[in-house]
DNA sequence: CAGCTGACAGATTTCAATATCTGTCACTCC
DNA sequence: GGAGTGACAGATATTGAAATCTGTCAGCTG
């Protein structure tokens, strides 16, 4: 395995993890399973991590922190907000549907994980709908869009656009027709951020 | 138990079936159960369903269908379509809400039937989404709503207000500023049908 | 001394034997 | 004669004993 003359730091750990999770799947990836695969005593793992559901919330946030990267280089953007919204979403979408299609144990597993650590995706949604919120106000400040609380915006499109983004609907990304489905629902949605205040 | 003087029925199968798996739950409500609480033979709840699957399956369709018909009553009114639109998702949502605060065990164990009856679990939603396109087509027909396809509106409305009517969200129904969300949700959809066409 | 070890107690999981259930069908009994 | 029965084979679920895991900590080691 790797090499134990490396210092033992709790990144090393996290990857070691992830391999044993993405060997062994969630149910049966053990902290000595990390040990062993790191060449270490499983009592050198509870040094870094005071338990293992500790560590297994450390691994779900680094998995999804990537994404929240990836999707920050859009908001950074400067194209119209329209426009950037639609990359947005878009890019979420996509970027789910191609991890739930290449490598479906893995992402089974994370579900899993994310189904046990509640407040690890609520501070990810609320970082997701933060960078919404960031695109929905340079709409309204350009007057492309007109709304008058643009955080309450971004989580009503956060949680209206659920179905092509929350790990429940996996099952449904494959289906035929899902790409007008999102269109469709998008295209509502802009409709209604841009329509004038009632 | 019922009185075994009476001719079984299906029907009774059902109500019994309801009974057992509301006792029970669904992992431990057997065929063997149902037939001891109707003081019959297993045998003969065979020979009204062809398998436990398809026992279940109709006690689903039974349930499915009684919210069903309590949502069309909303369509056959006849308020301002957007009026109209607001309280069938309305509807559908204090409906689901009840039922999965008021009894959770019960509400937990239909979750258990639509996941294993996908199909039927289709229908409903396609019955649904059929309401809310003769909603959406009389609101295109008075100039209320402006959209070119309403079954595909329809579709785009069910699936944007998933997060208040599918179970798998079963349990954010009951935190605060649910109904804040519900609102900022549909008024943003509302906006989107109403707006003219770009 | 700082990081690591490995034995340990209590909790959890595995596994195989045992019990129960599903679905069938030849039969009974109005 | 047609609704209902109950014994049966194969599949599935339950159970409890054995194995493994989690988390701790006194002591080793470099």
């Amino acid at each position: 395995m790797a090499p134990p003359t490396e210092t033992l730091t709790a990144e090393r750990i996290l990857e070691a993890t992830e391999e044993v999770l993405r060997r062994h799947g969630p149910a049966k990836a053990t902290v000595v399973d990390v040990a062993r695969a790191l060449g270490v005593s499983h009592g050198s793992v509870y040094r870094h991590f005071r338990t293992k559901a500790a560590l297994r919330e450390a691994v779900t946030k680094r998995w999804l922190d990537r994404t929240a990267q990836k999707l920050a280089v859009i908001v950074a953007g400067d194209g119209a907000p329209e426009e950037l919204l639609r990359a947005w979403l878009a890019a979420l979408f996509e970027a789910k549907r191609h991890k739930a299609g290449d490598d479906p144990e893995l992402f089974a597993t994370y579900t899993v994980l994310t189904d046990e650590n509640g407040t690890v995706v609520g501070e990810h949604i609320a970082d997701l709908t933060g960078q919404l919120t960031r695109i929905i106000t340079a709409g309204a400040g350009s007057g492309t869009f007109s709304v008058s609380d643009p955080a309450a915006a971004a989580r009503a499109v956060f949680q209206a656009t659920g179905r092509f983004h929350d790990p429940c609907y996996a099952r449904e990304w494959t289906a035929p027709g899902v790409d007008e489905e999102f269109t469709a629902v998008v295209d509502l949605l802009i409709r209604g951020l841009s329509s004038p205040s009632p």
